[in-house]
DNA sequence: CTGAAAGCGCTTACAG
DNA sequence: CTGAAAGCGCTTACAG
């Protein structure tokens, strides 16, 4: 590894400084150091291409300005996934703000403690997001108490227990409490919540966001059907089953647009299509939304937000020592589609 | 920052043997350890949580296990950019798969030179995309010179002065000559092409391309129409404007599928819808292009694959010294839709 | 305003 | 099979 790197020392022998100098003009440290000096220092720098060792700094001060994004996924493409990206998206652009890089690892749901993440220690803090398949509290709780980071979890509920985390998360619960007021404003006396099986928290919260409305309704009855995935093969066989039995609800409230599009081809296939025969929303409204026509009712997910707030709340952690809030969550809004 | 870390040293003192033997331990070097030994050392590691100082490593064997991604853009959230997704998700699945990290970054292209990734040391090698309007040749063909690493640039020609880079793009000009053969196989003797103003090399490769197809044919003219940018209403602005004088192709070939989708409201708002009075074809059939009725005909993108490729090219070149090859190219194929 | 010394936690020769 | 010593390139006290 020839890398014929340059150090501090060759920046201080070509200036006739000691190292210490060229340390407080890299760190911007002016006021100790001439302003002679410090000009001396930087055209050194220049000249020679200098760049400070981010290991060796690393290494002295135990702080590495960065921070770590593990996605635990059951599929590898997670970046493939618009709301992943749009974390992403929101994380990175906040973190180079405040000086920090940000470092992305998938990690596969039954591999959670091999994720070189979690064997090295080369981050200041680490934001989570558990999609797919979600491992037991027990494992993870264990595993994230045993890294001694802070941690921000994205669209998890914060456990109470964990001292050093921090949940972000959207009004999931709100989200699923407009679209239900929404149509039964609307009309819709049954309505049809369709879900994947897997338990993922920010859909239990729009279950029972909907489930709120409707209770305090009156006469309004809500049916949860559970699909195996969230792939549309699976979400039309359950609603195609479901409609095979007989039933007809005014509104369908999918978990997400991707399910509600593949929902939205079975009910136009009967007859049924929305918004004259049921009503029909979705949830999140991210990028490829605007491509399916007719647009879908859906509530706008702020999940770019989502990331930038993860990087302000991990920064004040580590400046501050300690979280300023353990629970931070972003409003909703609803976007009235062609589908209610 | 009292983060109560774990050393090697206090793995070794609780074990009673050197920090040589830990490290031996850690580092897989088996046959430098005895079996009760390193069984013993195994167990304190778990034991006491102790995870490796990635900085320590580095600045002693002078190697991250790091990789930077670089994106130069014009807009803030790229990784909503399905192709900039793509890339990062082949790149992210593979450096893990070979024992790296990816560490990402977006840079506004005006601002080429701040970036973090350029001024700090902190990765073994670079993968750069340009996205957005292109940085003068010369200002990054001399910053990328004084990094010293070895780089990837994705979707470039490969600069023949530079020893340390290696190009890794699609075959954007085998896609471009499919299209118009196809579009010419089916009938069409004049051709529009749809591209944006800016000078990007993959989608000049794809004009070229259909230009070379078309100079293989008797009798069927191509036009260049360049649209202000890549966004719905320029493209929908230049393309009603063509039509305003009086002209209608038998075929567009738009530079992409966003620009098609967009091409396709203008074509059909004129009664011109394709594929029955005017062929349209788009290009890279990325995830949103199901969600779009009628199916666009366009060429499928390689672009995880390209992805994982440059990881394998980088690492072979951070352990042999030298790129084995210096510019990838990887097919893409033809995708039949409706529009055709 | 400037500098000499110590040390962060590892790995790399080398010696037993 | 095991270990003592040196040193990677910085920053952090501290002394002038």
């Amino acid at each position: 590894m020839a890398k014929n790197k340059v150090t501090m020392k060759e920046i201080a022998a070509a200036v006739d400084v000691s190292v210490m100098t060229v340390s407080n003009v890299i760190n911007g440290r002016d006021h100790l150091v001439g302003e002679e000096t410090r000009r001396r220092v930087a055209a050194a720098i220049d000249e020679l291409g200098y760049r400070p060792s981010a290991a060796a700094r690393a290494l002295r001060s135990s702080r590495t300005f960065s921070i770590g994004f593990v996605v635990l996924y059951d599929e590898r493409k997670f970046l493939g996934d618009p709301f992943i990206a749009a974390l992403a998206d929101g994380l990175c652009a906040q973190l180079a703000e405040l000086g920090y890089s940000l470092t992305i690892q998938g990690v596969f749901t039954d591999e959670l403690s091999e994720a070189t993440a979690f064997r090295r220690m080369e981050t200041d803090g680490l934001c989570l997001l558990l999609s797919g398949s979600q491992p037991t509290k027990y494992n993870l709780h264990t595993l994230l108490k045993s890294l001694r980071q802070p941690i921000v979890v994205f669209q998890e509920s914060v456990e109470t227990t964990e001292p050093d985390m921090c949940a972000v998360r959207q009004d999931d619960r709100a989200g699923g409490r407009f679209l239900a007021e929404h149509v039964m404003a609307r009309g819709a006396r049954s309505i049809l919540m369709v879900v994947p099986r897997v338990e993922w928290p920010a859909i239990s919260e729009r279950v029972a966001g909907a489930r709120e409305a409707v209770a305090a309704s009156h006469g309004v009855t809500m049916t949860l059907l559970a699909a195996d995935s969230e792939k549309d093969a699976d979400v039309q066989r359950a609603l195609s089953g479901y409609l095979d039995a007989g039933h007809t609800p005014d509104a369908v409230l999918a978990a997400n647009d991707q399910m509600a599009i593949a929902a939205y081809a079975v009910l136009s296939a009967r007859g049924l299509t929305p918004p004259n025969e049921v009503m029909l929303t979705g949830f999140n409204r991210f990028d490829f939304w605007r491509y399916f026509q007719p647009r879908i009712t859906t509530v706008a997910s702020p999940a770019e937000q989502l990331g930038s707030r993860a990087a302000d709340a991990l920064c004040q952690r580590i400046d501050e020592g300690e979280f300023a809030d353990n629970d931070i969550v972003l409003p909703v809004e609803l976007i009235q589609g062609e589908t209610t």
